[in-house]
DNA sequence: TCCCGATTGTCATTTCTTTGTCAGAATGTA
DNA sequence: TACATTCTGACAAAGAAATGACAATCGGGA
């Protein structure tokens, strides 16, 4: 799914933006002020930013053009009082690619987000769900043939390892409770205890890690749950 | 078919919009004031909600509000005088889905009424997220890995820690007692000493605050609790 | 301004909770 | 029935939270 960058220090509007566009299934970022908005923005790379002109820290004007200067590609939607944009020349000087003044219904920002993204739309592709192998460390996972393969050797997942390293891959790098995999790999009725869990990701390890005793891929998230981590921590900076 | 829930008190105005959706083929009810109105929410349970701001009773703010808290699903559709919106912050907070401005065009409303309607049943069956992630200083705070990165390192919270850092978050900028803090994120039943705040705020300062001694994000507040300030004090005007 | 009591910061220790791991029982399947 | 798989319960190990003690700090009143 997309995802919306919102650069906006009031907490409030924080908040509306937040509910509107993740009830229209965008993923949601939040920056509270200019730099860590500019710092989102390289993390994150958004689908499309929404800025509010009137910013503490680094002003929103110099994020737009600093944005458009480094990366054209991402489309910015700025916020803006009346008087703060007398004349449109200055907002296209600062490259952004639609605005809306304030005040402005909620509808009509999501519109106009939503027509910046379907403009900037050449360079998506999604990743597919339905694909056929995936890799990680030295592991190779085929979906279609249902096997692992380990450094050149296969390894053999029972049906619900395998089920579970799906939901993991599909959910690669979130943290995952107990209830959450018992939901959807087990399914909604089944109930059992929740060594259950514990059980089968330790099998997983096993067969999955190059260390069992010490996981890099299948973490723990004590008090949380797991979460499963294609790169392990030491490789990111 | 679907179910309107008029909310308005002026009788021609009531009129003007049955007989529109009625000739639409749309079940029309109507309410005189908000206090019936909210009644009808929760009787009727309608597909869209087209509600006047300006009513006697339970004022259409609060209605709105009521509504999008609890039962969030239903679209709230807003009639109102220009004037009424003037404020962006409150068209935001009230989380209308959208709104018309009198004097308005019965087709541009009934148009608003069925894309609302139209939108809800795409987005029904998905799940709405929050935000994902929520930067400030120079903190990242990502709240699907459940982790946090600061100045390019990962910074590993516990449970506990990271539920109050989201209630921080989540009212930004506000006082907070300790006894808050204990109700919302320890749980109501729970009754520890207040030196569990203490120590867990003390922990989170020192994973999060650039300066653990000099804390600018996290400050207390000397006979009352604690405050979170995503822009250090300095910097505010 | 200075002092005193109240509030908060901090740390070490204890207590409690959660997770890892294993063995055996139960279940399903060929 | 025999086999593989999954579940359960027990216990150890790891981790987190709560507690209590004491120092540092703050604020109001003398």
């Amino acid at each position: 799914m997309e995802t919306i960058l919102v650069i906006e220090d009031d907490p409030r509007i924080q908040k509306a933006l937040t509910r509107q566009f993740a009830a229209e299934g965008y993923t949601v970022h939040v920056s509270q002020d200019g730099d860590a908005g500019m710092a989102a923005v390289f993390a994150v790379r958004p689908h499309a930013v929404v800025l509010d002109l009137m910013l503490p820290g680094l002003s929103g004007r110099e994020i737009c053009k600093k944005i458009k200067s480094e990366m054209n590609e991402i489309p910015v939607i700025v916020l803006s009082a009346v008087s703060e944009v007398a004349d449109k020349v200055l907002l296209l000087e600062l490259g952004a690619d639609d605005y809306v003044t304030k005040p402005f219904s909620p509808r009509e920002l999501l519109a106009r987000v939503q027509a910046a993204i379907r403009r900037n739309q050449r360079s998506a592709s999604k990743p597919s769900l339905s694909m056929e192998t995936y890799s990680f460390g030295n592991i190779v996972v085929n979906f279609t043939r249902m096997d692992v393969l380990k450094e050149g050797t296969y390894v053999i997942l029972t049906a619900h390892e395998f089920k579970l390293l799906r939901y993991f891959i599909e959910h690669a790098g979130h943290a995952v409770t107990r209830e959450k995999l018992l939901n959807e790999v087990w399914g909604y009725q089944n109930y059992p205890t929740t060594r259950t869990v514990d059980n089968l990701l330790l099998r997983l390890r096993q067969k999955l890690e190059p260390d069992p005793a010490n996981p890099v891929h299948f973490q723990t998230m004590h008090g949380i749950g797991y979460r499963f981590e294609p790169q392990p921590a030491t490789v990111r900076q």
